[in-house]
DNA sequence: GCGACAG
DNA sequence: ATCTTGTCGC
């Protein structure tokens, strides 16, 4: 007969298993209603010419009436060096053009969900979630058209990361923006990095990610002339890889894109201000 | 078995 | 994610 501990070990192996199961599970029932193309019905300011993509000619008078993305959102969250499990996560508006920011807000809260790779969305997203919903009751006029988030998209082991997620939970257009590649079939960040520097002469500032299998995960690109360490972005929903590419394009002014710069730096700067969440969240000690 | 593994 | 100052270079 297996001893106790025995037991309880595998106790615990079932459980954190089926957890895992049945977020797999919900990653590939979402899965099945993403859309991998542009579906949105506004078109792109300032269309800058400078990508080597093609973009779908337009009739001139369906362009005539399609208004503009204007409102996009930024989405990051920032930890508490002191207390890991204390998070802040922080929405953004920027108004395009000018990319000034016209709405933030942030949700300052204790998580219980650890990270785990590949299930990043069931830890970052309700934060989100919560966010918009903000936004959504008050019907506030710059509830954005476009999210940009800090996380993978369909560069994900299943093809289906944080930026799928909230995409199709929120049913927004959605891009993913990784600062570090996740390893998926077969890419390695330094072999990514190795081709850019390859194709740094010619111009070239970003590569494609295609896997051993032959797909296009997303692509690894220099987002700023300065900047030695790509950004990894991948479809998060309804719109197309090329579109992504464009909009990370014209959003960004230091490596980052500002929507979710912006959102970072205010995660920060609340995470710092309220490190310790003694009297705010928690049951204060004297109450012990 | 070992290493890799978004934030 | 977070720990961390100065410093090498355009």
């Amino acid at each position: 007969m297996a001893n106790v501990s025995d037991e309880d070990a595998a106790a615990t192996e079932m459980s954190l298993s089926s957890n895992h199961e049945d977020w797999i599970k919900i990653q590939e029932s979402l899965k099945k209603v993403l859309i991998e193309e542009d579906d949105f019905k506004w078109k792109l300011p300032n269309p800058k010419s400078t990508s080597s993509t093609q973009s779908i000619p337009i009739e001139e008078e369906e362009e005539r009436e399609l208004e503009e993305l204007k409102y996009v959102g930024g989405f990051d969250v920032s930890f508490s060096k002191e207390d890991p499990s204390i998070a802040c996560g922080s929405l953004v508006v920027l108004e395009l053009p000018g990319m000034k920011v016209t709405y933030h807000d942030f949700s300052l809260v204790r998580l219980y969900v650890h990270y785990v790779p590949g299930f990043l969305a069931f830890r970052e997203a309700p934060l989100l979630l919560d966010l918009l919903e903000n936004m959504k009751k008050q019907a506030n006029q710059f509830y954005p058209q476009l999210l940009m988030v800090d996380g993978n998209g369909v560069l994900h082991p299943r093809g289906f990361g944080l930026a799928c997620h909230l995409g199709v939970l929120t049913d927004l257009p959605a891009i993913g923006i990784g600062k570090n590649l996740h390893h998926v079939d077969g890419l390695t960040q330094s072999g990514v990095i190795q081709l850019l520097k390859a194709k740094e002469s010619s111009g070239e500032e970003f590569v494609t990610l295609m896997g051993r299998s032959g797909r296009t995960w997303g692509v690894a690109m220099r987002s700023t002339k300065v900047s030695s360490k790509p950004i990894f972005v991948s479809i998060g929903h309804r719109v197309s890889l090329d579109t992504a590419i464009n909009i990370v394009k014209m959003t960004c002014k230091y490596r980052v894109p500002e929507p979710i710069r912006q959102a970072d730096i205010i995660s920060r700067e609340h995470i710092r201000k309220s490190p310790n969440l003694v009297g705010i969240l928690e049951i204060k000690s004297s109450d012990y």
